[in-house]
DNA sequence: TTGACATGGTGCCCTGGGCAGTATTTAACG
DNA sequence: CGTTAAATACTGCCCAGGGCACCATGTCAA
């Protein structure tokens, strides 16, 4: 029997909390979870299958009319196996980040080109923290939420992911003032030196 | 042809830089680029081949001793196709972050697990902050880099990065203090829900 | 001269991304 | 009341990517 991944862990979680179909799971991994784990919605209806497997959950068969439908539950042992996994070591965060791989590169095109690419991230950062500040307002209204019980554990998360998006579209507002002087893409290293200096001494600290 | 991924164009743009072995290329992948886009050293060794499949680079087969090596270089189709991926649109990051997804489901085992667990993030961030002052001051000693006409860019990515590691480090300090108050993992939302609404105030203004 | 580390890779198995496709039920609208 | 859009509830398939194992030669320091 294959080790379980941190996606299945993730699933293991949202059993946790209540019963859910496949479809709703994956529903709520996209909803609740995507932004610290993302995955396709298509694997996340392989998990449940393997839980079951590896005796973490059961499987309940019924139907909707003609439609059938599988709900799933933890089993004691997945609750076991969960409050296990929370106490093994973590693997480092990783990011993806398309649009800083275009900056690192932006000497190779034109400057027009770069500052698009800043504006792009800058609104895509705004776009993700507007959900957030959306969710918040819903969990305020609903008076905490689907799960009111576990609202401090998810306000250390929001509290985490909306200040990692406000850093965003700082970065992008910091960047689109600095490339303001700059002559082009290219040559920039030699006429704005003095500011990347002071950004790599800041660093070096 | 299949459609080159981003990860093609990454090496693409090392390549536009000079001309590297696959070994080289994949060693500096991980120095440079990894932060942003992350990707096994193996799977490296098989993009310089797609960008000669594409017409975007070309091989030189020579040897050292006996060992036989493959040195690669851009062609001017591989500059034209860099040159207009700069232009395209681009993806929102991605963030894989299994510690914050252990926080979220922290009301699932102890509090001891939820502070080990914040620790650990604080100091994973702390470790890459680290290479990163030691990266600038390898810069800063070495004026410059191995691409000193390049440094411009590095310091728009160097700015990012640093700050994004200074975040995950701050808000680790924040969440220990916040969590030194609560009575258990489970039970939190009900003594610290003053502080939870504020964080959602704080979230969906 | 011997052992560690750097150079320069390939094979293989499984997970994951992403598109396409299928079928039924429920809600929305005119 | 009938039509249609959206939600529910999934599966198949192909390729990219993660990660381990494995190989050989070159270089440098003790």
């Amino acid at each position: 029997m294959a080790e379980l991944s941190t996606t299945s862990y993730a699933v293991l979680g949202l059993l946790s909390l209540r019963d859910w179909t496949t479809y709703e799971l994956a529903k709520q991994m996209q909803r609740t979870i995507d932004f610290v784990w993302p995955r396709g919605e298509r694997k996340l209806y392989d998990e449940p299958k393997r839980l079951v497997d590896a005796g973490f959950a059961r499987a309940r068969r019924d139907s909707v009319g003609r439609r059938p439908r599988t709900t799933y539950s933890i089993t004691p042992a997945g609750r076991r196996a969960l409050k296990r996994w929370l106490g093994t070591e973590i693997t480092p965060p990783k990011l993806e980040f398309e649009g800083m791989l275009r900056v690192l590169f932006a000497d190779q095109g034109d400057l027009g080109q770069l500052r698009t690419t800043i504006e792009r991230i800058s609104e895509q950062a705004g776009t993700a923290r507007e959900q957030f500040a959306v969710m918040a307002q819903g969990m305020l209204a609903a008076d905490g939420g689907d799960f009111p019980q576990r609202l401090h554990v998810n306000a250390l998360g929001m509290r985490f992911m909306i200040d990692h998006y406000d850093h965003i579209v700082s970065w992008a507002s910091w960047a689109m003032k600095e490339t303001e002087r700059w002559p082009d893409s290219r040559h920039a290293a030699a006429t704005w030196s003095h500011r990347a200096r002071a950004v790599l001494i800041d660093a070096a600290t």
